[in-house]
DNA sequence: CGGTTGCTTGAGATCCATCAATAGGAGTGG
DNA sequence: CCACTCCTATTGATGGATCTCAAGCAACCG
């Protein structure tokens, strides 16, 4: 199943032709090579990108060479709100690894939400989603420490990923250079590596050939104070 | 005018029906105390609070007594995206002065979505404008020291507030205490004072009696790399 | 007026950044 | 297949930005 569809069944009941509505809107697909810019600030945009494979990222080069990454964009992940389009992009998308995605039709997907309450129910909870985690990376840099920050984040992956399947064994791909985990935590690479030696040493985790294992994660989600709540502001019913 | 109409003008071309329309959802108004809180977290949420009067924020307590506030809202400012009911509240929203607000139902607020694409477009224009807030306040958190976080949080709300009609002379109200300042840009009130010295010496700002002057607009954007197309997604017509 | 709240300042501690160097692995070309 | 390079991970040493603790002061308020 494709893995947007997968997840929107999280935030509403999808009937069979809902999901067959949903994956005509991700027909065709591109492909971008890893560490390409799929939507580069300032372009004007004319489509909504839709992560099928790999990851993504929005992120800001700073002036000063800096760079911060906004989001982690994952399969079936939807990378801008659906009903508009913004005049221009502010923050570029790139692409982490090799990257599948399709370019939805702002048109199309808004002619989605219209034929189908369901479906328009599934995007708004898909877009409180994102903002949810858009507020809870705010109070993660905001307060709490390196360490912290690095668990909650392998929490919050955790959830996401297993949204869409993409979970075996309390274990997942993590495709991310520790460059990639200090600019989405705004930390430096150095202290990225001390920190996740720290979640080893204290055994809550491996992390091996770009593979993520949390070994006891309910110990991992109380020492990151993590709370799921906030991913799921609708149940699955 | 109402400053979310007055707001959403900006947004898009509302007519004068469209702008009646907008009024009736917020016709009746409640005001709430100083440093209350208007919604709770855990609480189950059932309209859309609408700033008219004041400042408030979201914000999360955490677990050893942190807090970080994760939006300033202002008069015009609705407080939760307009499509959706959250479950419930997983960030309480807690007034930073005396506010009155009025509480909009979701129903009568997408009903005035459809019944107007003009309303609808400014809705989705103000929704993307939050939404590039966020995202701003993380690149800020991540990358930038904290005298140029206190400088861009000062460029923003300029912007902000001078699109409902609230600056006048390069100067603004400014209710917060140096404790508030510190749980949004997520430093310490000693280091906010340091910093604000800071750019008072620098001859940018002055800040007495809860009211912000800023001396030089130009100079304070540039040193805070301030770049206000990110709280204009769609230009005003 | 005493109490509270917010602002200011100093001193010392801590977290994290920066700089620098090494080592391993993956890809590339000869 | 080897030499080379580049990228990533790792480690040590040092410095700096910011925090914490503590105290004093001003303004407000019942």
């Amino acid at each position: 199943m494709h893995p947007f569809i997968r997840k929107l069944r999280h935030g509403s009941c999808l009937t069979q032709h809902d999901q067959e509505a949903l994956s005509g809107l991700a027909h065709t697909t591109r492909r971008a090579r890893a560490r390409s810019e799929i939507l580069s600030a300032g372009d004007a945009s004319s489509f909504l990108p839709l992560i099928v494979e790999g990851w993504a990222c929005r992120f800001r080069l700073l002036e000063d060479g800096k760079r911060q990454i906004t989001a982690l964009l994952l399969p079936g992940d939807l990378c801008e709100p659906y009903g508009v389009l913004s005049r221009f992009i502010y923050s570029s998308l790139g692409a982490l690894t090799p990257v599948v995605f399709s370019r939805v039709s702002l048109e199309a997907i808004r002619a989605a939400a219209k034929s189908s309450a369901a479906i328009e129910e599934a995007l708004w909870w898909d877009l409180l989603g994102s903002t949810a985690m858009d507020r809870e990376r705010v109070v993660s840099l905001g307060r709490r420490s390196a360490v912290e920050r690095l668990g909650h984040l392998f929490c919050e992956l955790h959830v996401r990923l297993q949204m869409v399947g993409l979970v075996s064994n309390h274990a997942y791909e993590l495709p991310l250079t520790q460059t990639d985990l200090a600019d989405v935590l705004g930390l430096s690479t150095v202290h990225i590596n001390r920190s996740l030696q720290e979640l080893r040493t204290m055994g809550l985790i491996s992390l091996r050939a770009r593979a993520l294992t949390i070994h006891h994660l309910e110990r991992l989600q109380a020492f990151s104070y993590f709370d799921a709540d906030y991913l799921q502001p609708r149940a699955r019913a």
